[in-house]
DNA sequence: GATGAATGAGTATTCATTCAT
DNA sequence: GATGAATGAATACTCATTCAT
């Protein structure tokens, strides 16, 4: 699914690479990312992106089939390592501190200068391809979901966190990273947010959420401290 | 809420009409909302808006004077009511009730159909008209996070709501609200969200709210129950 | 060739005219030559000649079947009392006199603010108009070309000129005057006239017309004085 | 005069060709400058200027900003060149005999099929670009002048010409020329010049123009013979 | 007669895509 | 592989003209 490019079937040697011609897709998608970002999937030229990739635009040509299938491969080049990341900031150990990382990795993961238009992006332009719409609900937002209800089913199972339907907790937990990551992100649309730093929004997106999750008398206890 | 046209108490008479020039404004504004929501701005046709009126393309630019106009009218027309909606479903009174009150109207509000996408629209498209942006931060988005915060201060004030720094928690409360209202107008994108009722994420998202915002021991009673 | 309204039968008595209505027509070919003579046929709105006559658009189209029957009718209307004028002002007597007379009077004559832009508007847009175009040729253009040589040709025969052909003549005469008539009222385009007034205009060209046509060592005699 | 476009002295080689890229940019402006003038600047398709270049109408705007740019360009290609033709046409020598060759040299460049018209875009369009206007007013027409009423002002100290103002002498000079050419080239608007060949209007406009020139008593002498 | 709301044909301009070099 | 000149489909916008009132 990933290799969009076609592959020359033996690298081989690469005795000095004249022109790092395998890293050419890279550059592309990662000037075609920023460039749909900006204007939109509609509004960004295919020069635009050419220009910032520092190639001529029959050269995007000959990678991508065209400015749709560009703008699929850069969303999904993105999106496809964000499952992984999050799956490898959390791994076992006391639910408390797992969620912790859990909001934290992601937090940070959407804090990224690209990811938050990334996600405008998503919310905007996917509804015009069925098919990828698709592989991203199945793919990524259902398995982000899906790795924060596991995190919560076992806090709730080990009596760490009260009981609570976990696919809802992982639902408010999700929403309150993304929406502030949108919020951040826009920050004339949305005045109110801007004037914390990212450092004490992820805190009290996470104190919140805690304070909702633990148990009612519950001590505090847990997390990375 | 919804007679956004002036209109005459009693038509009466009127016997055969086959212009309607007042309404024709408010007809044409409401299907461009429609035709905007669906394809976004620059995708959207003039004429589809026009055919969609039942009027035609010229007739648009008899009304308005280009495309983005339409647009930023389109737009304008629908949130200027928002606030208004808001304040006037929460009357002052018992906090918890007030926020259960301010939970179930906005979510309610934002599950209208065309709102979702307009939301979208706004996320996606806003930020090519930096006046309309700041007009929409200030009037609106600022607005509505005020009044959800009032209404939290004044709980944590009277000891309904535990000590918490109300513009956090009007930020906790508004982004689930919005993000649940995303999700849930696309079920393909978020398919974990799709399978429950409006009326049980509602709840859900209430709960999960007040849990968060009542006071540890503290009686879970108040409310409309 | 002038009627070009339809004009009711029989205008009877005359009451006291609500509106005059025959003055209707006038006052539009009046606004509509404004408007063309500022904006070319092709550039200038029915709506503005509708809005300069201080009626609505669809009046215009009451009197007049097309923009460009529009067009036709308000600078035919202009010429047609230009040759009459000419020849009224120019009654037999003393050729060099005539001639003084016919200068002045076309020059004045061209001179009055519409008639130059309208010299324009035949220029640029007539071609488009090719039986309008002969009209004005053989009515106009040919008529006072005539009128001018006819005077010429008097005065070589009692000599009062010198012997050449009258229609040379009459073309340098009247060249000259349509020439500065038009360079006058384009300052910008021409500035190096523009300092001149009007009636040092007209006298350059009368005295150095009358230098090539006296006879060499003839009395400069003749003329009003 | 004729070789507008930079041309390699020897094309030699230049085997098979179907891209002169460097050739396209005044092939369009020829292409304008026909279309233009036949149709003026509002009339005219840009779609018909491709066309009538050879290319497509995407292809015009690779090399023009907007039509206007193309207008003004096309314009502007051909007038930049008049001045340099005419002063090179006269070199100092004896003034009845530079005056004459300047007559000639100017009614032929305006007798080239394309001049004519050019000057009834140059009036009937110019107006609506003032930059432009003053531009074609102060680098070009006041020029024109200023050589005639050079040539004359030598030939009024020299005793070749009478006592006159040089400059009126230039405009009367300038205007039979220009007049002429008009008329010419519009042979329906003005029947009564048609019938005459170019080097006999050639000669009327010189023996007419010099004989209001020249001193009364004075030898007819000079000129070129 | 007069109005002006409505229409839709006509055009400038953009930009994804192709392909000769 | 890489280029960028050339193409032409697509679309916003204008404005002459019509016609119900």
């Amino acid at each position: 699914m990933s290799d969009s490019a076609p592959m020359k079937p033996f690298p081989a040697v690469e005795p000095r690479w004249r022109r790092r011609p395998n890293e050419r897709p890279q550059e592309i998608l990662d000037a075609a990312l920023q460039v749909f970002a900006e204007h939109g999937l509609a509004r960004a030229r295919v020069e635009d992106v050419a220009t910032c990739a520092g190639v001529s635009k029959g050269t995007v040509y000959l990678y991508f089939e065209s400015k749709e299938e560009l703008f699929r491969e850069a969303i999904r080049d993105r999106i496809a390592r964000t499952l992984e990341m999050l799956e490898s900031a959390t791994p076992p150990g006391d639910p408390v501190a797992r969620l912790r990382r859990f909001i934290d990795a992601y937090w940070k993961h959407l804090r990224r200068p690209l990811f938050a238009s990334m996600y405008r992006l998503i919310l905007a332009e996917l509804p015009q391809f069925p098919g990828f719409t698709r592989f991203y609900g199945e793919e990524v937002s259902d398995k982000v979901m899906e790795l924060a209800a596991q995190i919560v089913r076992e806090g709730v199972e080990s009596g760490h966190f009260r009981a609570i339907d976990p696919t809802v907790a992982a639902r408010m937990t999700v929403g309150l990273i993304v929406q502030h990551a949108i919020w951040t992100s826009h920050p004339t649309l949305f005045p109110r947010v801007g004037n914390r730093s990212d450092a004490e929004l992820g805190d009290e997106i996470t104190e919140f959420l805690l304070s909702a999750l633990l148990p009612p008398g519950g001590a505090r206890a847990g997390g990375d401290a």
